[in-house]
DNA sequence: CTTAACTTCGAACGAACGTTCGAATCAGCG
DNA sequence: CGCTGATTCGAACGTTCGTTCGAAGTTAAG
């Protein structure tokens, strides 16, 4: 059973050795996780068939199975690795930071960036967030929790500090909603750039959740 | 070519003589649409068969292609209803109301009650709006553009009113996104209710938006 | 050049897809 | 009852789906 299927199946290629110049397989499946991303992002992930794929990727059919075993661990790639870019940036951007309301601008605004510059990705991500199963599923779901949880803890930072009165589930998930909405309705031609957008929604709910603090709440 | 596919080619019968109740075929059409919505909820558009439809309606594959002529024609009912009555819904709200930030409210409560009322109609008409094609697609993008219209004339009355600052595209679409996100997290048994998601979300959008006026604006 | 591992592909598999057809059943009315 | 149109269905249509297989082609090291 040395078969090429095995290959793919334990990928220990990219674990194994790694010097730091990507192997040729995995170069090779970055190339069609790229195609397959813009193929998943026009026609939906139960849209777009293999055959889809092989075309836009100029690979035959057979021998995209070579790189992954089934299309379901191909859109999990594709989120996977988008997912974990995002929060990695996040991260380091916000080392360093420590005024909260400049951390959630940086959150807005990494979050943005990253949407405009990889619009596909981004809408995959998005829209796509219900079509894996068991463990795929729930790997990725591990890193939309914890995404999840350090703009909760953002926005708990600055509601004590400030002493403010709002829900935090409810602005944590109006502000990803705000953000991830975007892929319906961006169009690069006529709207605004990332910094602009990131202001003027960063401005909208900033002022949106500090607006009334405690002591001048009003009946 | 008295056929029954000529029955539900023409459907003639609902707006023919409309007394008020409802034909046996309309009656029946309603249930079928309900079903399809629950699976096109669960499974998504390109994700349910027919035969899944069928089960789930309780009426054979061939007996549904009485009621309509294809699943995309199935789709475009379920979303046109949909959109309709919420429009509708809202504009026998706003009569008689005449202050913006009112209104916009009443916006705000008028989409979120539907929404959490309906919750898998309306997750199907936001998540599955790119799946009509051609002559469906512009009747619901019809629809949709009146939708944003209206509410666009509220948002830019109330700015000339108090003088603000904001771009209303961002702004009307950024609520949009609010609301319409709620399909992805929403959980009736731990959230809120409509009327105080409404509240809550009403006063970061209000506040957001209303904060700063031009005379108070700073570099 | 030889060799072994890596990479690619044409062809095909069975299953599932949306849709159609003609016959059977049903409801309402003379 | 018998008749007519409305309704339902089993069976099948041709197509496309995701996936597999074994052979062929390519690459890199000895």
């Amino acid at each position: 059973m040395g078969s090429p299927s095995t290959a793919a199946r334990v990928s220990t290629r990219r674990l194994r050795a790694v010097p730091a110049p990507a192997t040729r397989f995995d170069r090779r499946l970055a190339e069609i996780l790229t195609h397959a991303t813009e193929v998943f992002c026009k026609k939906g992930y139960e849209g777009a068939s293999m055959r889809d794929l092989s075309r836009a990727s100029g690979m035959s059919l057979a021998g995209l199975y070579y790189y992954f075993e089934s299309k379901e661990r191909l859109l999990f790639l594709i989120q996977k690795h988008t997912f974990t870019t995002i929060v990695q940036r996040l991260k380091t951007r916000l080392e360093g930071v420590s005024d909260p309301e400049q951390q959630i601008r940086i959150f807005i605004l990494n979050h943005l960036e990253y949407f405009l510059a990889n619009p596909a990705s981004m809408k995959v991500l998005s829209h796509e967030a219900e079509a894996l199963k068991n463990g795929f599923a729930s790997e990725i779901a591990a890193i939309k929790r914890e995404y999840y949880r350090i703009c909760v803890g953002l926005l708990d930072e600055l509601k004590s500090d400030r002493d403010l009165e709002f829900s935090t589930r409810i602005a944590v998930l109006g502000l990803f909603g705000m953000m991830n909405w975007i892929y319906t309705w961006h169009n690069a031609r006529v709207d605004a750039d990332a910094d602009e957008l990131a202001g003027e929604m960063s401005n909208i709910f900033l002022r949106g959740i500090t607006a009334n603090a405690k002591s001048r709440k009003s009946a």
